[in-house]
This record gives structure tokens, sequence and C-alpha cells, in this order.
DNA sequence: CTGCATCCGTAAAGATACTG
DNA sequence: CAGTATCTTTACGGATGCAG
């Protein structure tokens, strides 16, 4: 694991309050992660390996393990044979959920903008 | 410049919407900017270097030029001896403040939370 | 099945020094 | 002042193998 307290700002926070939460909620992958669990609900491992496509299972691993540890995922250990995993999103995690619709609010009503600054800004740096 | 389109994630939307705008409000160091624009106005890039005190200037410039290529912040060079330079939010990067506040919420109320949550989780580790 | 351990390549972040 | 150039370091992510 690379990432415990290696994801906790040095100091950044001192010109921006809400950089804290940013490292514990908006690292990588942990919206994919929180997305699924949020929409399709308590679900094993494999699961949520097939359903965020590009990830392998290490960098899974460490994500679920972040994110329990923070609290905001729960694992459920079940000791059969096959040994058998479930996640889900904690009572905390479920919190998120005002703070993610309006981020997808501003997605729906912004993001175009972003792609035409972006059209715009390389098209004038290819005329420069 | 290193970050361009290699900041898109590759498929993960396809798992959770929001991705995008993470990749693009969220990524490193780029709250702290866009906080100290929104919080002191427009400024120049020393100043922001000093405000944000632990950002080394190659990785500042990297950041504003991706800024202001997602159009989130505008750039105004004048050309005087010495150059001056200054940065301010732009009106698309504006619409962020509702989401920054709705994150600082969140923060103020369950950031707490995530702390027990981790020395909860700690403490537990040890005792296996 | 669920994961941990390891090695490895790439790429971003950081530190330092230096220009127009 | 506003960056850029260069070098070093660190972390991320992929691949593989293995254990419970």
């Amino acid at each position: 694991m690379t990432i415990p307290e290696a994801c906790v700002s040095p100091d950044p926070e001192q010109a921006c309050p809400i950089s804290p939460v940013v490292d514990i909620v908006f690292s990588r992958w942990t919206t994919p992660i929180l997305w699924a669990l949020h929409e399709f609900g308590r679900q094993r491992f494999v699961e949520l390996e097939r359903r965020i496509s590009t990830i392998t299972p290490k960098v899974l691993t460490q994500r679920l393990r972040q994110l329990e540890r923070d609290g905001l995922v729960v694992r459920t250990y079940h000791p059969e044979v096959p040994p058998r995993v479930e996640y889900e999103i904690s009572e905390l995690g479920r919190t998120l959920a005002p703070l993610f619709a309006t981020l997808a609010d501003w997605s729906a009503t912004h993001l175009r903008s972003v792609d035409q600054a972006r059209e715009a800004y390389d098209a004038a740096g290819r005329a420069r």
C-alpha cells in the first residue's frame, strides 16, 4: 500500500480549506468505485473489477482499502469455501450523494464549455 | 507541458459519469489555485507562488496552463519591463463556487468522521 | 475467489539553477 | 518578474506469481 498518509496534503490547506476533502474523496479511481457501489449496491470484488473494466486488481484492492480506512466503504468477509468478500457504501459514504449530484449537475451544464475552451486554446496555439 | 490529455480518463466514465469533471477540477494543485484566485481576486504569478507556499514555479506554471486551457482561468500578459502577468478566475471558473461550497459543507460536517474511521481502522490493524 | 508480494517501466512531482 | 531547463526522486500502474 503506497497511499495511506502519503495523500495527506502537507500544507496546501493553508491556501485551500477543501484540499483535505479532495484528497479523500477525489483521489484516483475513488469516484468510479463509489459510484459503482452507490448505483449497484453491495457487490463482490470481481463485480467491481468487471464494472470498472480498466482497473487492475492490485489498484482496486489498494483503493478499496483506502476507502475502507476512511470509513466510506464497508468490507464484509465471508469465511467460506471459496471465500466471498462483499463491498458496500457506508453511511458516511452515502452522505457524499448530494456532493456527487452537484458535481453531475455542473458536468451537465458546463462540461461542454470546457471542451470548447480547449478547442479554442489548441486552435490559437497552432496559429502562433 | 506534460498533462494535457494525459489526465483524461480512458474509460472510467463508463462506470462513473462524473469522472471527467473530477479530472478537470480536482487534479493536483487545482483547488488551492482556484481557491486562491477566488478568494483574493486577480493576482500575479509570484503572489500565487507565495500564497501556495509549497508549490514550485514549474508545477504552478503547468497547472495554470491547464486551467487556462480548460477555460477556468484567464491569463493576461502585459508586455512591460519587467513583464507582468495576471491570473484571474474566468466566468466559467466562477460557476464552480457552489460546488466548492458544497464541498466545504461536507468537510465541516464529516471530515471528523473520516479521521475517527482512520484511527479505528489503524487501531484494529495493530490489534490483529 | 480474493487478494498480497514482487519486479519493472513510465511519467508526474520536486529541487535547483538559469534565462528573456 | 515570469517562467524554462535539467536532473533527481517518487508514485502510479501493469504484469506475473503465489497463498489462503
